[in-house]
DNA sequence: GTAAGGATTGGC
DNA sequence: CCAATCCTTACT
C-alpha cells in the first residue's frame, strides 16, 4: 500500500476522519532521503470551539490558526517544553476540528513519537496532499477499533472530558 | 509522586 | 511585564 490518502478523506466530520486513521500509514521522509513509514494504532478527536478540550475552543489565535482552516494540513505544537504533538486538521474551513495522532505502531507514547518523526514548528500547516516530507497512506483496515476517554483533558469538565474521542486497537 | 522544559495565554 | 498552564515522559 503506498497510495496516499486524498485530501476529501480529511474533509469530513472528525469523529469520522479519527477513527477512519486507525491502521492508516503515517509516511515521513526524512532529510537523508530515507522513508519510514508507521501504522497509526491511536487516535483523538478534538471538535469544534464547543470542545472545551479542543485548543480552538479559547479562539483564533496565532497557535490554533490553523485549525480553523480547510482540512488536510498539520497542526503541530510543543508541549510541556519538549514534545512535539501531530495533528491533522480536518473538516471545513471556519470550523475546527483535528485528530491528534496519539501513537503509532512500535513507538511508545506522542511525545516519543513526535520525536521519532523529528517534528518542529516547521511542520506547522504541511499539506498532508502535496507535502514531500509527511503525508498519510492507505493501509489494511483495523476490524475492532476501541474507545475510551481522552487522555489529559480533566480540565475541560466532565461533558467534555468523558467523551469516548479517543480511538485505539 | 514529581521535575523537567518552552511556548502560549490571560491578567495586571 | 509576570506567572500559570499545558492533548508528556522518565525517574525515584
Amino acid at each position: 500500500m503506498t497510495n496516499r490518502l486524498p485530501l476529501n478523506f480529511f474533509l469530513r466530520d472528525v469523529l469520522e476522519v479519527a477513527p477512519g486513521l486507525i491502521g492508516k500509514i503515517l509516511a515521513r521522509r526524512f532529510e537523508d532521503g530515507r522513508i519510514e513509514r508507521y501504522r497509526i494504532n491511536e487516535t483523538e478527536a478534538y471538535r469544534g470551539m464547543d470542545d472545551l478540550a479542543c485548543h480552538a475552543s479559547k479562539g483564533r489565535t496565532p497557535r490554533t490558526e490553523v485549525m480553523f482552516r480547510q482540512g488536510g494540513t498539520v497542526y503541530v505544537y510543543l508541549i510541556y517544553g519538549m514534545y512535539w504533538m501531530i495533528n491533522i486538521v480536518v473538516g471545513e474551513e471556519n470550523v475546527p476540528e483535528a485528530v491528534l495522532i496519539r501513537g503509532v505502531e512500535g513507538v511508545k507514547g506522542p511525545g516519543r513519537e513526535g520525536r521519532v518523526l523529528k517534528l518542529d514548528r516547521t511542520f506547522y500547516g504541511e499539506n498532508l496532499a502535496t507535502s514531500q516530507r509527511i503525508w498519510i497512506e492507505d493501509g489494511e483496515p483495523v476490524a475492532v477499533i476501541k474507545t475510551s476517554k481522552r487522555v489529559g483533558v480533566e480540565y475541560s469538565g466532565q461533558e467534555w472530558s468523558e467523551k469516548l474521542w479517543r480511538f485505539y486497537y
